[in-house]
DNA sequence: CGATTTTCATATGTCTTACATTTAGTGTTT
DNA sequence: AAACACTAAATGTAAGACATATGAAAATCG
């Protein structure tokens, strides 16, 4: 069913690979339970040590979970959207952090892709996500806020318009491009007529999808989009010309 | 630095979160060694199989890589777009997969993000990227191709679509979207009427891109779409049947 | 006889020790 | 001076042992 030709690279990698392709072509079903882990390591004719670093990679994957005890060992995890998203978002984070990607190229990444769920959010929008969305402009306008706290607000705020949707496809993917974002707004400091212009857009947005109108949210979203570009424009030739 | 509080869960598990958490907040950078396993068992107090299991947690996620030898070691991984891809696809593939995600949904989902992307890729668009759709336009066209070969190329023919718009983060997020799709395209057999209509939605948003026209790209996106849909209702409409 | 408690078997989690292998650097020999 | 061998340091793998969690069977008590 499953072997391991002992020849190129590290073991470990090997039979985790083994096990990843059982899963993904369906031999292995979702809850079934792996054999123990010394029955894997008679099977491979590794050790166990071995196998067990194999079910960790898999493991940091969720695709399967371990129990302990009696009845225990390593089960297929059936791979649900909420599980996958924290992954997504820190591979994403990690990803813009680490190669040098440029405020702008995110940015236009970003509000392309919420352009491209607003008609459907327009469509189908629920009270519970308006309600959301209107509590998070609330929130925006309350002094004191921090800039963390005011960026945080402004992700739910997305997410809200993204999960309105309805499309829990739509909603994993963006979900990694939204959050991601939120460390390089961090770095933006936020004056109060700032805020007040991105709450001004952030209403009409929630206008935009209450009266159930694709092509003002989407001219919305693009306002809202030029906003933060020459925003965060400003702030880093600032940024620049002071050193 | 970073410790560990023995209390709550596995010591690999709690070991691998505290180098992941210095990866992301930056403490370690790229290219960095890691100190060697013995250190990293010392320092948190455990042995070097536990120790080894977190790293290849972290190697799973390849935020990590080994290298034997003298001066070998852990290194931070630069994590590239290239490197990230195939994680993202997998797991978009178990997500459809395992989760009973609708033919329909997926495909709305796939469609609104290439929606997303079009009027970009209609301004930027390379010889390089018309070319290679045209390509596969022609493969399409060839007879005794598979129905699996003619899903392959219709990927790549959108893939080209999708990277034309030049930017990485759009291109990462969308190939999940887009590869994730090709299990449940080829449950679908083509006929060759099906094919012929295909290709002509596919020329026409080839020369929508051409012409740099993002209304007329969105709207071929729009048709091609609701081809796709309405031939798979039929499939799966004439399978239920058969039973 | 039934419900509760105890015991036990099983499987993962961890530690210890040891050896194998790879790789870079160094020292010796020709 | 160059080629070779040797060494040291690190990861990769193995084997065995103990700890711990947990469900189920067995034993005990009301």
């Amino acid at each position: 069913m499953k072997i391991d030709p002992s020849k190129p690279a590290d073991l470990s990698a090997q039979i985790a690979g083994a096990i990843r392709d059982a899963i993904i072509s369906g031999s292995l079903i979702v809850d079934e339970r792996l054999p123990s882990e010394a029955e894997l390591a008679d099977h491979f004719d590794v050790s166990r040590p071995t196998v067990r670093e194999a079910l960790k990679r898999l493991a940091a994957q969720s695709l399967i979970r371990t129990q302990r005890g009696a009845t225990g060992g390593a089960f297929v995890n059936r791979l649900s959207f909420e599980a996958a998203q924290p992954q997504q978002i820190t591979t994403s984070t990690l990803l813009l952090s680490m190669n040098a990607v440029s405020f702008e190229t995110a940015c236009e990444a970003r509000y392309a892709l919420e352009r491209a769920c607003a008609p459907l959010s327009a469509a189908r929008r629920s009270p519970d996500h308006l309600a959301t969305m209107r509590a998070e402009i609330h929130r925006q306008g309350q002094p004191g806020l921090t800039d963390e706290a005011f960026c945080a607000s402004d992700v739910a705020f997305h997410r809200a318009l993204v999960d309105g949707a309805g499309n829990p496809v739509l909603s994993y993917q963006l979900a990694g491009a939204v959050e991601a974002m939120q460390p390089l707004m961090n770095m933006i400091t936020f004056t109060a007529r700032d805020r007040a212009r991105i709450i001004a857009l952030h209403e009409g947005i929630a206008d935009a999808i209450e009266a159930q109108d694709a092509i003002a949210t989407a001219e919305a979203l693009t306002a809202l989009e030029q906003e933060t570009q020459t925003l965060a424009q400003s702030v880093f030739a600032a940024r620049a010309a002071r050193r």
